[in-house]
DNA sequence: TAACTTTGGTTGCATATACAACTAAATTGT
DNA sequence: ACAATTTAGTTGTATATGCAACCAAAGTTA
């Protein structure tokens, strides 16, 4: 009944460490930059052309968290929106040149965080983690995530 | 190397998903709380008279962080911060009449998110998951947590 | 075609989050 | 005992986060 037996207690903590992470990393390498802008680098750099309600979707956040993420990342020169022609509602979102060069560094990052993350742990028991991890989220989906 | 296969990603949107859940059935119940306020009063039930830098690390968060949220928990009449006499540069934290009465409904919400994040999960999977999750926090640990 | 509904996106607002810099009090080292 | 260091907490600032309310465009239905 303590608390910190709570699979909620569990995935926020860890989340949060991680988070902090990476964010103290890039820090380190001077670039000004969030753990939630890397992954909508990622996600532009395997997707590009999609659009933020996707980039929604994909990290359970909602619209508007993602809309004012991609206007910060806009105004860095990060993303670029292209207004689609064929439906005036959406704006394409893809990298810029200084996004696609930062996204293999990043790439580093995150890796080497993952690795550290993962010490000690067996490859069948972080394959189960995340099975169990993605099934929690299918569990919880209220949006498109 | 697609995104999603990153551990951090499944940390993060499993996390996501439970914290809009978590937030969506409070609010629901009329009550103006959020996830971190209702660990922090699951915290406080458990160990009352603990200290923010406690918290703080028991949820791998900045003390700034949890200064601020005990502030608006303070204001709302969740909390007292009680001056110790001992060592006059922290404050005990207790919850109020009105904070123990909420733990009551709120060990509801989350016992009732856990059951549905956890739903298709065997015990021996989820075991292992919340074992993972810790080796992972404890792998990461910058601060105290 | 016109009215209704849905959809992608934005703005207002309140809360959460961390780093840097700060204060006051306790601890340590000599 | 006194100086230096550590510690608990606060404030300034910038980013992240979601809900409610909104707009314009697309889709649906009569």
């Amino acid at each position: 009944m303590n608390p910190e037996n709570f699979i909620g207690y569990q995935l926020k903590t860890s989340g949060r460490a991680f988070t902090n992470e990476v964010n103290s990393r890039v820090k380190e390498l001077g670039l000004p930059i969030t753990i939630e802008q890397i992954g909508i680098i990622f996600r532009l750099f395997f997707n590009p052309g999609t659009t933020q309600k996707d980039i929604a979707g994909f990290f359970c956040k909602d619209k508007t968290t993602i809309a004012r993420i991609v206007g910060t990342m806009e105004r860095n020169d990060l993303v670029v929106r292209v207004p689609s022609e064929i439906d005036k509602r959406i704006n394409l979102l893809y990298l810029t040149n200084k996004g696609k060069e930062l996204q293999s560094i990043l790439i580093k990052v995150v890796l080497e965080t993952s690795e550290k993350a993962a010490k000690g742990i067996s490859k069948e028991e972080l394959e189960i983690t995340k099975k169990v991890l993605n099934q929690i989220k299918i569990n919880l989906d209220d949006k498109g995530c």
